[in-house]
DNA sequence: TTTTTATTGACCGACAGTCAGTCAAAGGAA
DNA sequence: TTCCTTTGACTGACTGTCGGTCAATAAAAA
């Protein structure tokens, strides 16, 4: 045999080595060229890892996304209530943090809505299905322990996909320049319409 | 002297002419040649009305979104109530006779994610404030007539972007196969929490 | 050596966008 | 009427760029 490469781990190292390039600019302007620049590699070893661009772009936000959910996971088992744990769920959209991952997540949202290929609805369905049913336990838990009334759990997809809306709202537009105050001032809205009296 | 074309006339014409061409194709697939084939002109004259691809999806949007417009006041019109009227307001990310306009608006979401220059900021930035105006205007008639409690004010923005996360999450991903239910069923619920007793 | 795996950049086809040139209509001069 | 000139509309061959391929090479293990 000769050198066997951790296949994984290079995807991984040339996803990261030119994550500033997908961060800084749009998939679209991105060139494959620069990408193995950037990677320190030759053009040719980038189709060896990846099947194309958008396929680095999913590397990286998987990869993003696994140490930012253990870092958002730590932070809503810390919350005292259900409408704090949803507010930290949503912090995504906004905190400084995020910003990296945020950049990606818009490119992905992107390439899903233009190249309807298997796999990408593939991925990006897997992360939807996440997501959701982590958003699901929470307002279960809610109900639950009598924070909120079970009507919760008919607003848990419409809850969720308000986040992605009013991110496009304001990723693509000049509206919404403050998403973070009209995000919690939704979510404050809508809970003091579910939230029990008995609440804490 | 020569001919003197009406150059908004032909805009419209040749953005009509590849309408089909953008419904069934994401604008990453079509080309410039096939447009110009579609609208039985040279390529340079393509050049000649549009700076690039992305203002042919724009021009054909503005056309069909007027019709729609048109066609959507009429029906808001003749609603009963303003639950009613909401759920007309979003029967265009699932109603039949929308779906060559949902189909272009899907790639102009996607543009404006991918591509953020300031024009296309600048006409998404008209479209959205159009409809969340048209939006405000019916939740605000609903509060005056006393059919919704005054909460639902601070509920426009929120209700408003929901369309839109749903309508990606639909597009996107596997989830959501069914989103006339999904979207009404939130309504629904958000709806028998805000609405006033007296209501008719 | 030989075999196997990893790497590479020259190469190719496709595409967006340009531009030098063609064409047809209109007006004016004779 | 005829012919010449002007001008805007139109064109497709051409150019540069980019995504993606592949034959050649390197280099380690057997």
């Amino acid at each position: 045999m000769a050198i066997i490469v951790d296949k994984a781990q290079k995807k991984k190292d040339i996803a990261l080595a030119c994550k500033d390039l997908f961060v800084q600019n749009s998939i679209n302007t991105v060139t494959i060229s620069q990408i193995a620049v950037s990677a320190g590699i030759g053009k040719g070893t980038v189709y060896e890892y990846f099947k194309n661009k958008e396929e680095i772009v999913f590397e990286l936000v998987t990869i993003l996304m696994l140490e930012h959910n253990r870092k958002k996971e730590e932070k809503i088992a810390q919350a005292a209530s259900t409408r704090e744990k949803v507010k930290i769920f949503y912090t995504f959209y906004y905190h400084e943090e995020d910003r990296d991952l945020r950049a990606l997540y818009r490119d992905f949202i992107s390439i899903s809505l233009s190249a309807p290929k298997e796999e990408m609805l593939h991925f990006q369905t897997e992360c939807f299905v996440y997501y959701l049913q982590w958003f699901e336990k929470i307002i279960e838990e809610g109900i639950e322990k009598k924070e909120i009334s079970p009507k919760g759990r008919d607003l848990v997809k419409g809850l969720f996909s308000l986040g992605d809306g009013l991110f496009i709202a304001s990723a693509a537009t000049h509206v919404l320049p403050d998403i973070e105050t009209e995000i919690n001032h939704t979510i404050d809205t809508i809970f003091s319409l579910i939230e029990t009296k008995e609440k804490k």
